[in-house]
DNA sequence: GCCCTATATGCGTCAACGCGAATGTAGACA
DNA sequence: TGTCTACATTCGCGTTGACGCATATAGGGC
């Protein structure tokens, strides 16, 4: 297959499940370390753990360890194209209430080892915003 | 699951397959009948049939029956977030060199039943495209 | 060394896909 | 009515993925 467009394809493939759509959501305003990704989310920490080694492996997220604890974040798009690409997406799933809430919920559990800023303005997309992460 | 979170993966499932993915790229240049998707694309009738099948059932494509022949087309996004990430997700595919590829091929068959437009000019993402569309 | 905590990974099961091959369906035309 | 063309669907098989459960690994503190 055509290199440019499997590269794609893992991307898609990435955001083809909605714990791992919530997880960026998350991790867009941001990295989280483990335990506070699955307590934020509501989901099992093994389901959490799988979740994250699968946007690792497509290359979407990068670690940082520190200790017992594992930092998660983005990684910034190689190229123009998937950078546009990823900057929607990221800007698209910003709207969603569902992350919204899982924001919210995280900044209830922050301190100990998240660095998570409050997520950056939405602009554009005139549309009903979840008004994100300020609880 | 949230009904918004269950729209947009809707959407990231239906892009999670690089024959789909291709589909759309020609697609997005205007509407396109089922046998020169099938030729231009060089997979079987059935097989791309069934991803029309499935991008329908997305909610990505919709139909025009004229005859024997049944010509598809990119349903405009509902709503505006959903819009942006399609337009970012359109955008980024036209620059893939396959999707280049097989618009060239379309150009050389087209003539009985599509309407495909040259590609849309793609003006930022400053990255080495394929020069869409003009054999 | 032991134990505790945070994270990762096997294993088993079930459902969803992807695809080729064959077949079904529907419209056009004689 | 028969036939041809364009398209859709079914069947069968192999692969991938999502998940729960259990377990392994790895680092920190004693």
């Amino acid at each position: 297959m055509d290199k440019q467009l499997r590269s794609l394809d893992r991307v898609f493939k990435a955001l083809a499940d909605p714990s791992r759509v919530r997880i960026l959501g998350l991790l867009s305003a941001g990295e989280i370390c483990v335990c506070h990704l699955h307590e934020s989310l509501k989901l099992s920490q093994p389901l959490v753990s799988r979740h994250l080694a699968y946007l690792r492996r497509a290359g979407l997220v990068e670690t940082r360890k520190d200790g017992l604890w594992v930092h998660y974040r983005l990684v910034p798009a190689q190229d123009a194209v998937t950078r546009t690409l990823l900057d929607a997406v990221y800007h698209c799933v910003g709207h969603l209430l569902i992350v919204g809430q899982d924001g919210r919920r995280l900044q209830k559990k922050t301190g100990c080892c998240a660095t998570t800023q409050p997520a950056p303005a939405l602009s554009c997309c005139s549309q009903p915003a979840p008004s994100p992460a300020h609880n």
